[in-house]
DNA sequence: GTTACTGCAAACGGTTTGCACTGTC
DNA sequence: GACAGTGCAAACCGTTTGCAGTAAC
């Protein structure tokens, strides 16, 4: 849990107040090796008896987002998940039992021929990959 | 509009009846070159006298879905945007005036050795290119 | 002490659903 | 004539917001 005090850090830098609630989002989203929903955040720090409001969750991740220290990705159902911004990766998600495995980037130098072919400037891109992981395929054979 | 032909001929093929209501919104569908959000079909199907509620459009989008005949796409704000199937292409957004455009697919051969390394089945991949369209970029400037 | 942040409750907006009626086949 | 599809209104659920109280600096 050391990386926390560099994200504390990088709240600090940016003029956000560390209170507890930030910070109990924050541990939630290092330790979490996935994206994350909302909801998922505000039921494991209900478990972790620190209350904290579903709407303070929002609040807080929004604002993380605007700060560049978190990713907002939406998936195919409605919900959208969160992702502490480090390196820049991509998901492979499994349509049955929906676990996401990021991937690393396989059009690292597109954007720039994107860019001269079509005058724009280009900012971000994702790329989702959808499909089945072995386990799921087993249990559909069986 | 001929093409309208073949997509009531893809509904009849499904043993989906071919109603007034789902017409009008395929033909809207047809005629639109950019993904279009439930809500803009509707107001479109209301300038057209032809009325049609709100959540029918839902209704038969979501089984055109089902059907495979239309795709769901999840932008970056909370609303999903429609787009009929035909050809696999991905889509450039602007970030500024949400003009959404189509994009040859960059990763033709990537699924298989994406299998191979992962064990996963893919099924498919989505990609988007978040951008400011040329349009912006001098408005930004100016 | 100031001012950003949180709790709380209520609203919001896109989407879905139940039910009786209607129109397609 | 049967049954899929529609209109209508109400519910649903993820997310946002307004306001008064609280805590970080």
């Amino acid at each position: 849990m050391e990386q926390l005090l560099n994200w504390e850090e990088r709240l600090k830098n940016k003029g956000i107040r560390c209170t507890k609630q930030r910070i109990a989002i924050l541990k939630i989203l290092i330790t979490s090796d996935t994206p994350i929903s909302a909801q998922e955040i505000f039921s494991q720090l209900d478990d972790s008896n620190s209350k904290v409001r579903l709407s303070t969750v929002y609040r807080n991740l929004n604002q993380f987002v605007a700060e560049g220290i978190v990713r907002k990705l939406n998936f195919a159902d409605q919900k959208n998940k969160f992702e502490l911004v480090d390196d820049h990766h991509h998901h492979l998600v499994c349509l049955e039992c929906d676990e996401v495995r990021p991937l690393e980037c396989p059009l690292e130098q597109f954007d720039n021929q994107l860019s001269t072919k079509t005058g724009y400037k280009i900012i971000e891109h994702r790329i989702k990959f959808y499909g089945l992981c072995p386990k799921c395929q087993e249990n559909k054979e069986s």
